[in-house]
DNA sequence: CGCCAACATTCCTTGAACTGGAATGTTCAG
DNA sequence: CTGAACATTCCAGTTCAAGGAATGTTGGCG
């Protein structure tokens, strides 16, 4: 599989594809004969898995870190538990504040009548 | 309150304070005889706002218009109304991909039995 | 076979959103 | 009245890509 089916596969852009492995984030499966870069479903799990992590606001370091869970066979099983139970920690965290911005907002939306009144209650609060 | 007061009650750094001031995203309420700026509670809760919807991937760009949601009593209330309400959308996707993100890694931690042994059976997902 | 559009490569530049540091002014406790 | 802690502006650097130029490769059609 070369790059640009890769890249739909895992959800990214060409680019940013090419820049996970120029900076070994994620690595391509091999190179063609004449250079191309290939992909085999192992990377684009990868890519799949950065992608979301950085969705949420997760460094590249950090992802890096999270990929290492998966394959650096010398760590313990209580090693890799920590981490992620560090990370699970975050991704909790996020999901609390996250709930809060959907919460205000939904206020925000439920308080407006929705019609061509240009007053809404909440318009305020921020003012 | 001045601006180191301020980020603290924002949960921003100094720098950032003050480069969203000089952007035009969150100005200060005003500034002291000598040049200090200023901050209000007003504008702190801005400032949170800011910070949280930035947390989740909203651009400087999206976050200008957010609050415009807030302070611009030209807009309709149906227009305000739009507006969140494709930003709640937003919001929603997010808290769906962010569950599976956190799915996916409450899975790889209670798959693992945490003691000693090197091996975690979820550890090939990856590999 | 020859052609050319679609795809690939590397290298360099640009952009967003900070972040750090230098040089300088202000405030306030001891 | 001095010095630590705070503030200011301005400029340079960082991260994480995205855009574009110059160039090489592949695959299907006439």
């Amino acid at each position: 599989m070369n790059i640009s089916k890769a890249s739909v596969a895992a959800g990214l852009p060409v680019k940013t594809v090419r820049y996970y492995a120029d900076i070994g984030l994620v690595e391509a499966a091999g190179r063609s004969e004449t250079g191309y870069r290939t992909y085999d479903e192992a990377a684009i799990r990868k890519l799949v898995f950065v992608r979301r992590a950085r969705e949420f606001g997760f460094s590249i370091d950090e992802c890096r870190e999270l990929l290492g869970l998966y394959s650096d066979r010398n760590r313990t099983s209580a090693d890799v538990k920590k981490l992620a139970s560090h990370r699970l920690d975050e991704i909790e965290r996020k999901q609390a504040e996250l709930q809060s911005l959907h919460d205000e907002l939904s206020h925000l939306v439920r308080s407006c009548a929705g019609d061509d009144r240009p007053d809404c209650p909440i318009m305020d609060y921020l003012s």
